[in-house]
DNA sequence: GAAAGATTGTTGTTGACGACAACAATTGCC
DNA sequence: GGCAATTGTTGTCGTCAACAACAATCTTTC
């Protein structure tokens, strides 16, 4: 007796190179279905899925948004502030605001206090555009609702609350 | 008067180039805290990071582990089933599975049913191998739940199982 | 005040991953 | 028999996390 027969009942015997014709939903997930990782990471990749084609238009992805939002709300922060409270490389941060001010939503101004760090502001142009994208990322959420439904969203946001 | 000014009390004035030292707890999300996508990312990422480094020593990732838990549950499926089941693309399945073979824990066994078609098996080896990823991926998950509290994971497993 | 160490932004590399396109071999359909 | 669809494979592209190294610039220490 293999290890796994003796916790996993195997519902179909194929020692051969059989491969029976198979519908997706007959093929069981065993541990996998007690792993929140699991649940979580399917249900992320749905959740950016569905922000980038709803900001398609605009050509906004989460991460940019993300950093377009905490910049609004806190104008003058250094790369190394934002990058930190968002869990960014700043590495990875210096692509994203390359992308972001050759688009004219950003700027870089050299700070005085510390010249080696920039102090980040969006552009009037870079305003108004985060009024738009903040309109259609609460559209997003509301697909979000529609999928997990109103009272299952704000239980989630509730019990992640501490990963923000 | 500008349009994010209108929804998003700007907690700090910073026109010219200050860039004021600033504790990350201070700094404000805005918008994003009302954003599921973002909690969940940030909750994916740490799960992630707590799974890769729980099995760190077994050198299995979250994926190579849901390929595993598959064809152990499921002996015989072709690759095209196991990639629709878990939403992998099936070319990238093809790499996953190459490296696991090479580690001598799946083999391909050509169908004879469907000439084009491999089916999938544990070795010996994997089986053994699979029964203790398994008890090193519960002592993740007893991460998770020492992390947001038994009974949050318990709902959020509830809430997300439709995307499993 | 000069030397040593830390921080900031930048560049580059690596590897995992999702998405897509193209292809040969094979199967299923009409 | 011929044509469309499927399966595994190869390849490319772009996103992203994780590091490492570097120059410029603070900060600390002696």
């Amino acid at each position: 007796m293999t290890a796994s027969a003796a916790q996993t009942p195997q519902r179909k015997r194929a020692v051969n190179g059989a491969a029976r014709r198979i519908d997706t939903d007959e093929i069981g997930l065993d541990a996998l279905v007690g792993h929140a990782g699991y649940a979580v990471r399917r249900f992320q990749i749905w959740i950016f899925q569905d922000f980038i084609k709803t900001l398609g238009d605009v050509d906004i992805r989460p991460t940019q948004y993300s950093v377009l939002t905490v910049i609004g709300a806190n104008p003058g922060l250094s790369q190394m502030a934002v990058a930190k409270r968002l869990g960014i490389e700043r590495a990875r941060l210096v692509h994203l605001l390359d992308s972001l001010e050759q688009r004219k939503l950003v700027k870089r101004i050299k700070s005085k206090s510390d010249r080696r760090s920039h102090a980040l502001h969006l552009t009037a142009q870079g305003e108004t555009a985060l009024t738009k994208f903040k309109r259609l990322a609460a559209e997003h959420e509301r697909h979000v609702e529609e999928k997990i439904g109103k009272a299952n969203r704000e239980r989630l946001l509730q019990i992640l609350a501490g990963f923000t």
